[in-house]
DNA sequence: TTGCTCCTCACGTCACGTGAGGTGGC
DNA sequence: TTGCTCCTCACGTCACGTGAGGTGGC
């Protein structure tokens, strides 16, 4: 004695997904209907099957990409498959964060505008540490990469004579580059030493809390756009006080960026 | 003296953008070439069109849709284009705290289960208050609807003779519609009288916060759903203790649900 | 002439929703 | 026979990325 069947459309209704769904979870192998009629292509199915795919239902509720739910059903371990999931919403969600503070800046003052000026910086002998990261962690590498070079820098004993640097590429890729530099005239064990090249730059000054500093990068790119200016090599950050001892309103930052030669 | 027009691979390398990306917004309009030429499709802007394009380019990597952006570029109102692309993100947001919470409970407890029972409930005279919403608010929507029948309650000096009462629908729509109950025998003013159905329940008891209803609910529906019974009308929430009064993992909430006939 | 750039299709992504046009089941 | 359900395409969503296959510019 089989179990009933039912077909499709009581089924959906049972575990309140559509008609579409269970189709395209039967093309995607993640529920099979118990048959399907061979000549008609009905397919039933059996009452039991509706717990997976409530669960199938639930997990979708959750934003669990089918492939993931897929694992989970399989029997694969939980953890596994949904560990991954859990932490790419994770760094969604504070990627989204960053994303309304700033919209909500945008809301305010419109779209991005500064004072930018043309200076020649000579080259710089430093010291620098590296290190690399997805765009969404580029502040949480980049106070990583700094704090690298202060330790190794306490335990030289070695004092920089200026600011410290961070360099960004221009290009922001899968996996964002970044370097933190200090200008020092000795080696220092650590860290690497290199030089910063010289030349004609534009820069402007950011002054408010380093989140916001894409806003100024954006104008002072604009900024060289409309001049037909190309910039070329990286982003420098120079960071003209103490984040530890200034408010966030209150940081100063002077955004770099070398320009190419008459293009 | 026209300015210097520069072909597409040089302008998207200006402001940081994929010839993809050009080409698509030269598509949709919202950034066209200054002049194409007619004869080879080769287009070609202007370097102060690089402005328009960072930002763009900017307001992409805050995810606002390119339709807003388009308003933005128009020049309507920033805060009218951008407000509610705001508020989408906000709401969205709220939403991926709750799923992310559910996604961790789930890591350490699995899918859920829970023990159900079935039981003859009598039916019930009640007063309710209605309200909806859209379904990642039901729990502001229902703490809302429940404090003003509260407040109605107090107001006509109105004792309910049993537990308040939450009915929501079994299928989560767009628009989410919310039903707080309480048992009365009296009208009171500023709530509707109606009837509760009596009938066969399936029921089942949540113990922990509000926020993992849905969890048991789920549990309970597969278990619904496993025995071929077929849920119908609404699902009902009893709410056993006072949540001003226990810790949220001492709530005790009975989850009930109206079976149909045989199906 | 060699590279490099540019062009236009066309398809893939992800999880379906929404018809169109036709047939099966009771 | 009438409705209702079910079927299979096929297209749309959103903002592009990734070839394929071919041509223009210096």
């Amino acid at each position: 004695m089989h179990e009933p069947l039912v077909p499709i459309g009581m089924f959906a209704r049972l575990c309140r997904l559509s008609v579409k769904q269970l189709r395209h979870y039967d093309e995607l192998g993640l529920l099979k209907p118990a048959r399907v009629d061979p000549r008609t292509g009905y397919r039933y199915y059996r009452r039991d099957q509706a717990r997976e795919a409530l669960s199938i239902g639930l997990l979708r509720s959750l934003d669990v990409p089918l492939v993931s739910i897929g694992k989970v059903l399989a029997g694969n371990d939980v953890a596994d498959a949904l560990g991954e999931v859990r932490d790419r919403l994770e760094a969604e969600l504070s990627r989204r964060r960053r994303t309304l503070a700033t919209l909500d800046r945008m809301l305010i003052e419109g779209l991005p505008t500064v004072d930018v000026h043309v200076a020649e910086e000579p080259a710089r002998q430093v010291v620098v540490v590296r290190d690399a990261g997805a765009p969404e962690r580029v502040s949480e590498v980049t106070s990583a990469c700094l704090g690298r070079l202060l330790d190794a820098l306490a335990a030289a004993h070695a004092t920089p004579c200026g600011p410290l640097i961070a360099l960004f590429p221009l290009d922001l890729e899968q996996s964002l580059a970044v370097t933190a530099a200090a200008e020092v005239d000795a080696p220092v064990p650590g860290t690497e030493p290199t030089m910063l090249a010289g030349g004609r730059f534009a820069a402007a000054t950011h002054v408010g809390p380093y989140d916001h500093i894409p806003f100024t990068a954006h104008a002072l790119l604009a900024w060289c756009a409309d001049r037909g200016l190309v910039p070329t090599g990286q982003v420098r950050e120079v960071y003209l006080n103490d984040p530890h001892a200034a408010a966030p309103e209150e940081l100063v930052t002077r955004l770099m960026i070398r320009l190419d030669e008459e293009s």
